[in-house]
This record gives C-alpha cells, structure tokens and sequence, in this order.
DNA sequence: TTGGCATATCGGGAAAAGTCGATATACATT
DNA sequence: AATGTATATCGACTTTTCCCGATATGCCAA
C-alpha cells in the first residue's frame, strides 16, 4: 500500500472521527444483535448515522480507509462491517518512526 | 495544531521526501559552509535543487511542514535553514498510537 | 418472484490542493 | 545607493477531493 494513500485517508475529519469510533465500539455506537464488536466490527448504516454524512459518502469513506489498509470488512448477509485494521495501523506507526 | 493539517502535510510525494531527506541530511546533500546539518538544517535552495520542482512551490511546501510542526526553521543571513521537529514528530506517533 | 433493506457505485458541482511564473522582500556586497 | 542572491508571497490554471442525489447490486422475507 502506497504511504501517501495512508496519509491521504487520514486527512478528513470524518474519517479520522471514523477511526477514533472504531477503536472503542462500544462507547461510540448501540449494542448490535447477531454480531460482535470485537469480531466484525460496526455496520455502515451506524457508522453513517453517527457521521450524519449521506450514505454514499460514508460508504465510500470507508472503502477509502480500507484501501488504506486501516480498517477491514466483513459481509454478514445484508449488512457489511468494518473494525479497524490493527496490522495496518502498526505498519503506519512504524512508517512515521522509521522514514520520518 | 489540528491533526488533519498533519495528514494533509504528508499526503504528499515530495513533502514525504523532503522529511525522509533531513532525517539523513548528510545522505542526502553536500556539505554546507558556516551551517551545521544537526544544529540548523538543510537551506532551501539545496532542497529545491533536490526535489527538482520550482521554488516557490518548495518554499510554499516547507511551511505547510512547518505549520505542521513537523520542520523548524532558522534563518541564517539570507538563507532559511530547515530541520526536522523531533517534538512534532513524536507527538505524531502518539496520536497514531492512542487515537487511531 | 416481488418488494424491501443495506450497501456500493456513478455522475456531478463546489471547494481545496498542486504547481507554476512573476513579483515582492530581506539581507549582503560593492 | 545600487545590485545581486535567497526566500516568500501572489495570481492563475489544472487536478484532486469533498460531498451529494440517483441508481445499481446483493441479500432476505413474504
């Protein structure tokens, strides 16, 4: 994954706010039914909800912060979660103290 | 200093490079009379003359960087010196540890 | 198999960033 | 004082990003 794509993902207050939720599930968003923050993480419709941005906005956030590697999806019939990505997140604190 | 001025600073190829470049400045430029690489830093004109755009773009991409607190500068008679912000730079990676 | 949700993708208009050349400023030398 | 050199700022143009609404796709239930 391209360093300057990370950066870039990271350079939007909703989709750092995005990030921040995900850390911590369970004080950002309503108990789930059928699936686990820890295992799949949050659906879209919450994170948009949260966001108040439209849904198309939201979903393609968070296909921008996937390709960045900093969060992961899982499809669980109709709906897609996403939790954070904690490989790509320690590759980035690795990038920052090793390059930079 | 907003966290997202932080990210946009870095999405960028050349500005990436440019902090890669004063972390080893001795690699990565000639040696300079009367200016020492640790204690002031690399001058403009030699960053220019690396990154091979124009100066006033390099200029304008130096302070993006230091407003992002993560270059400092010195000026040193005519010519400006710029380093590498060590704080910044380790306040960067708390964020990446503790935020995101 | 039709209808209803959840999510993804597409097309577009407005705002921001990338980059330049020209010009201004600041300092040093004559 | 006048000139030369280093850097900063300005104005403009092009490309990218921010968001949206509309539409498509995928999955489930009746």
């Amino acid at each position: 994954m391209d360093q300057i794509e990370i950066f870039k993902a990271l350079s939007n207050k909703t989709r750092l706010q995005i990030l921040g939720w995900l850390k911590e599930p369970e004080l950002h968003f309503p108990e789930q039914p059928n699936a686990d923050f820890e295992n799949v993480g949050v659906c879209v419709g919450q994170i948009q909800l949260k966001s108040g941005l439209s849904q198309s906005t939201i979903s393609e956030y968070l296909s921008i912060l996937q390709r960045a590697d900093l969060i992961n999806s899982t499809r669980l019939g109709q709906w897609t979660y996403y939790k954070r990505n904690k490989e790509g997140l320690k590759k980035l604190s690795n990038i920052i103290n090793t390059e930079l």
